[in-house]
Formats: structure tokens, sequence, C-alpha cells
DNA sequence: TTCCGGCATTGATATGGGTCAAAGCGTCCG
DNA sequence: CGGACGCTTTGACCCATATCAATGCCGGAA
């Protein structure tokens, strides 16, 4: 068992163009619902549209770096993004995955507070956030669609908190694979196959672990038959199981 | 040396009353511009004023856990607030400690994500949530506020995700002392006299570590000259030091 | 097809910080 | 003034996880 990777088509080559939706814009855009974009009418949602910009990043490439200027928020539609800290000395904390339906650039602040990278090839709508906040102004609906995405992210951090300081590391690996698998679900894939498509040093430096602390909690899990790994993912034999390991 | 707690005077006994400001409502309140409300203008303080109780809470109370339906928000006029989350075994992280200026419930939620205890006598100036999302609806700017809190938070439970994950217990202790330094100074108490109201055990809880670990790494940096530790507190003798520990 | 380079796994060993236990030390109360 | 309680400090020991070091595995290039 392997996971396909979502095929990502450029505009003839492009890493970026005006128009790369599939000719109706927003209207068959996957995410809209789970996105920002849910909050808005089909009238707001054409504007919105016309400052929008599709844009493909190959795997690995950055999206913006850690304390530049920001110049742009982002609606990620296909793929997955690693977003992180690091230390001076080369010490990475991921602080969170991107997945299609999350925004890059919530917080609405004048620098990126993190550093964004894509893990798969991605595919995001582009907005300048200077337009975007104009744009915003005019629309409180908009902005409390932003403010409650922006709640539910830091309480996704506090959660993170408590798993960084407080948890095993099979609590952990245990807690990653599951909130993977219920975020999965909510974009439409509910299934116990759970593609990794970030590398076990993604996961160590998500969970405050190393790469050899990963894998050999994974084998342990794979050992007593809670889950099976598998080229690119996990599949999950017990929910049960790794629910009463996630100790929540 | 030691630190003086702030006076808290109560109404006649009473922890909870309906006008127990100085007379003057928001008017005389030191918190204001470094708080949301520092987004109003004089009427609409007012009209704030009049939806808002003063209210106190001894030491060591509860006002609000986690879980819990949140039928009030929060501005903390004086005082220290433990905010933290728990796992059914017992262990606790704290995701933070809230000082004057700060507000809690940011995320308007329709539960609280942490729970919050007084680590000192406390002061809140208290909403009903339900009427502060009223009011809030009505104007945008106080909504652009709340979010920038919101950012701000976030992009600080950021940084915590990195100390928790990839700090050692120097770094992480360091870190801590400077930050609370700064964080004094920003509500008007400059110093290099750090108050340390919160037990060692929340210190722990905060950053991740056991309260022995806690107490040797202050041992420690007492016996290099870098701090001294004091009753209630700690004074810093070289923050030079600890920059280059916290290795920002 | 083979070689090569980048990940992942596995094993052996080391260590930072946890755990357990025993004093200190204030502060409050009688 | 003395005893006790709660918190902090200190010490001895241990263990979960890090570190160091092979080895394995796969996919792409030649």
């Amino acid at each position: 068992m392997t996971f396909a990777e979502p095929a990502v088509e450029t505009c003839a080559g492009e890493h970026d163009c005006k128009h790369g939706r599939g000719g109706n814009g927003c209207d068959d855009c996957k995410v809209r619902l789970f996105s920002v974009c849910g909050a808005l009418e089909p009238a707001e949602l054409d504007e919105l549209d016309r400052l929008s910009q599709v844009k493909n990043f190959p795997a690995k490439t950055m999206l913006f770096d850690q304390g530049a200027l920001a110049g742009s928020v982002f609606n990620v539609t296909e793929g997955i993004v690693r977003l992180y800290k690091s230390l001076p000395d080369g010490r990475r904390q991921i602080v969170g995955f991107a997945l299609p339906g999350d925004f890059l650039g919530l917080a609405l602040m004048d620098r990126y507070g993190v550093a964004a990278e894509a893990v798969t090839p991605v595919r995001v709508c582009r907005f300048s956030r200077a337009a975007f906040l104009t744009y915003v102004d005019g629309k409180p609906h908009l902005l409390r669609r932003l403010h409650e995405f922006a709640g539910h992210e830091l309480s996704l951090a506090q959660d993170q908190m408590l798993l960084l300081g407080r948890r095993t590391a099979d609590e952990k690996v245990a807690a990653f694979l599951l909130n993977l698998q219920a975020r999965y679900g909510r974009i439409g894939a509910k299934s116990v196959n759970i593609p990794l498509p970030m590398s076990r040093q993604d996961i160590a430096d998500y969970l405050g672990l190393t790469i050899e602390t990963v894998s050999r909690t994974l084998t342990k899990l794979a050992r007593e038959k809670t889950v099976v790994v598998v080229p690119d993912g996990v599949r999950l034999l017990s929910t049960d199981r790794l629910d009463q390991l996630a100790a929540a």
C-alpha cells in the first residue's frame, strides 16, 4: 500500500498564474466551505476571486520566511505546508502542518512569525496582504470568520503545548496520528490509511523528539499491531489503542 | 529584598461589585491603553463600561474551568492569572500567565479551552460573553483590535512551542525570566527585580520541567552570579548572560 | 542493470532531566 | 515562643530519550 500524491497541474510550466482555476474560480474550489471563504456570499466571493492569484509551489520550496515582511496571505487549496520556527543553531520546531483549507497569515501581522515550506507540491490562493486587509475592513463577517479561525488555531497551539511539555514519546506519536486522521477526515478523506508525506525529521521536529525516537515508536506500535507502517504512510489498526495512548 | 503584592481592595468584603472602580470607571483604568479597550473612543468606552462588572478573585481561586460553557470574558486589571490545560492523570501544562491588561476569552468560543486560576489576588473587568459579542458586532475596529491581540497570542504560543520542544532547561528558565521582565516592563514596571508570585511548580508546569529542575537551574544561575534568588522573586544581575542562554 | 544518495531503521551507549527522599526555611497559628 | 505545615532546596540514583554509529531500503541517474 502506498499513497498517491495529488496531481498538481501548473499553468504551462509556470508556478504562478492569474487564473489557474478550473475556469470557475472559487465556485469549484474544493476547500471553500472549510475555509475562511466559506463565510462569503456569491457576490463577495466574486470580488475576492478578483483579488486572488493561484500559485503553485513545488515540494520543498519556501512560501515565506520567518521574520520577512508579510506581503501576502494564503489559502492552501492543495498539498501540505510545514510551518516552523528555528533557533540560530539550527534546532527547529514545526508549529503546524497546513492542509487544504488552512489559511496562512491569519494573524494579519506585518511580519511572518513563522516560516512556511511546501512539504508536497502545494497550490494556494494568494492575496496581497494590503488588498486583503482593505477588503476585510468592509466585511465584518469575514473578519469575524478570520477571528474564529484564529481562535481555533490558538486552541490547537495550546493543545500542542500540552503535548510538547507533558506527554511521553508514545503519547506524542499516537496523538499525532489520530490528529492527522481527524484532519484528513474533515477535508473529506475519512480513512484508517494515513498518508505521511512529511519526513520523519519533520514529524520529530513537530513532536519535540528525534528522528530515531519517532522511528522506534512507530516500529513499536507496528510490533504490537496498533498500526502498519507502509511507504509514505501508516494504516491504523487500532484507533482504540491509540486513543488510550494519547490519553485525551 | 522582597516584593510587595499590589493591594487589592474589595467592595466591603464582597468579591463582586457593580461599580468597584475609583468612581471614574474606565477613565482611571491603569491598563486601558495596553488592553483591547485602548481601541475605543470615550463614548464607546462609556457604553462598554456599562456592560462591565468589576470582580475580585482571591489568590488560588478559579475564574473558569477548561471545557466549561464560556459565559463571560475578562480583562485582567490587577494580579496574575495562570491559564492551563490538564491531562486526566493530573499532568498539567500552564499555557500562559495573564498579567494586567491581558484579555481572557479572546477566542470568543463557546467553551473555555483552558482553565484560569488566580495566582495572586486578581481584579478583572467581567463581561457577559453574549453582551460582549453583541457589542463587538457593531464595532469592527474593536473586533480588529481583538484580532490583533489574538494574533499576538498565537505568536507567543508558537514561541512557547519552540521553547517546550527544542530548548534545554537552562534556556527555558533564562527565556522565562527575560520574558517576564519584558512583560512587566511593558505594563510600567521596568526593573531587574522580577517578582515571581507563582510557585516553582507553576514555573515548572509552564516550562515543561519539574519543580526540582527549576530550583536547581535557579541555584545554578545564582552560583554563577547571573541572578540573585530572593523571597518571591529574582534579581537579574546579568541580562546579557541570560540573553546568551536564551539563545534568541 | 548497477551505482549512488537520501531517508529510515536498528543497535549500543550516554546523559539531561526525572524520581525519590531528606533536609531547610519561612510563616502562620496557638 | 514553639510547633507544624507548605514550599523550596539539595542530594543520590535512574530512566526515557538523545546521541553516535552502522546498516538497510528505495528510487533515480547513467
